[in-house]
DNA sequence: CGTCCCTTTTACCAGACGGTCAAATATAAC
DNA sequence: GTTATATTTGACCGTCTGGTAAAAGGGACG
């Protein structure tokens, strides 16, 4: 394995199964739910040969959390400065939808670990993670001051992103439950998002009899 | 054990104990991840000790959660179709955000009880808790088309305050790495809801131009 | 004091789990 | 085909885990 050209054509095809099975039962048993055996059955590999590309059981799931991060907080960084204000966070709050959409996996797998008090992830959320926040947070709080968007607090408006987008993948079956087998519950999150963000951002006149009864 | 009068004095406080010590471990490490010895050591008792009271791991799991949902659904079952509408239904989300804050290890526990497909509580999401949700959807829908709130789906309104308000407890480890150490979260979090919530559902005058730049 | 029942502990088990090792097998290079 | 290397396997180990059995405390009541 120690070889000077990269990794071997089955390097690449068994590392990618490894990661595939992982990412299948750590974002439905969590890390410690989670066993060698069910990975390594779910990749179609013996367990040793499992341990063989990866030297145990945590390296998996931290080669998983790795590229996570990142995938996660693209539609954030995608975010254009330049933009128009309104339609550029519609954007954003569209696409986090659509990952969540695509990759409910993904999405479980994070949760999972921020659930448990990210024992693997706390410096990556103290650093990239808030930097990165707090940058676009600063664009965001420019489209306010301008008055280009209603004023609020740009962290907890993105964090009310991050919660409305997520919800959809990590309690899909609470949602599924209640909404029940018909409904297109995508179609639907991503209407009532969109709606719900206009309101929560466009400017309205002030009107001194908008909250009189 | 099988007594006439009810439960001991001695009953009640161990069965308290070790309850307490269940949800704190099984909050933090999910089912599969917390130990029989962990709760024990957590209740201050031995493993047997425990399992004389709850016959199995699963048992204490399963108590837990038989409370859970109803105080989790207390908020909304409170909600007063008599009420007027803006200020009952901000009223809703004040309450289950002081539920959040004041029992982030039930959030967390129920959060990833779902996270995990709801194995144990998949009658009761597709039961009670949907019967619940129409009802009061029913009213918050009677609501809108008398337009005493803006009109949006029902069910995705009361999803976003689930989301909303669970993120702050569920995913606190990430809000405090974002936000830092000196801001007060949850005081800031109802705020920015009270005010999300009211810029979504206060009915605006019509008007032609409210959305041309 | 003795008896009854509730409670607690000690010792233990069978299976699961993460991981190791050496041998066997496949693959590529010459 | 031979050799060197990369890959795969079966057997195994120490530990952890949920759960059991039986016996030892402990308190209320006669």
């Amino acid at each position: 394995m120690a070889n000077d050209e990269g990794p071997t054509r089955i390097q690449v095809k068994n590392r990618g199964l490894i990661l595939e099975a992982g990412l299948d039962v750590f974002s439905t048993d969590g890390f410690r739910g989670a066993t060698l055996d069910g990975i390594a059955k779910a990749a179609g590999l013996s367990k040793p040969n499992v341990l063989y590309y990866f030297g145990s059981k945590e390296a998996i799931y931290r080669a998983l959390l790795d590229t996570l991060l990142d995938t996660w907080l693209d539609p954030l960084r995608a975010l254009d400065p330049e933009g128009e204000p309104l339609e550029e966070f519609l954007g954003y709050v569209r696409r986090k939808l659509v990952l969540a959409r695509d990759f409910p996996r993904e999405s479980r797998l994070f949760a999972g670990e921020i659930l448990r008090g990210a024992p693997l992830m706390a410096d990556a959320l103290a650093g990239d993670l808030r930097q990165l926040v707090d940058a676009r947070c600063e664009v965001i709080r420019a489209w306010m001051t301008s008055g280009r968007l209603a004023p609020s607090d740009p962290h907890h408006l993105v964090f009310s992103v991050w919660a409305l987008t997520q919800h959809y993948a990590d309690f899909e079956v609470q949602v599924a439950a209640v909404l029940g087998p018909e409904r297109d519950r995508w179609a639907e999150a991503e209407a009532h998002l969109v709606e719900h963000f206009r309101r929560v951002l466009v400017m309205r006149r002030v009107s001194h009899n908008d909250r009189s009864p």
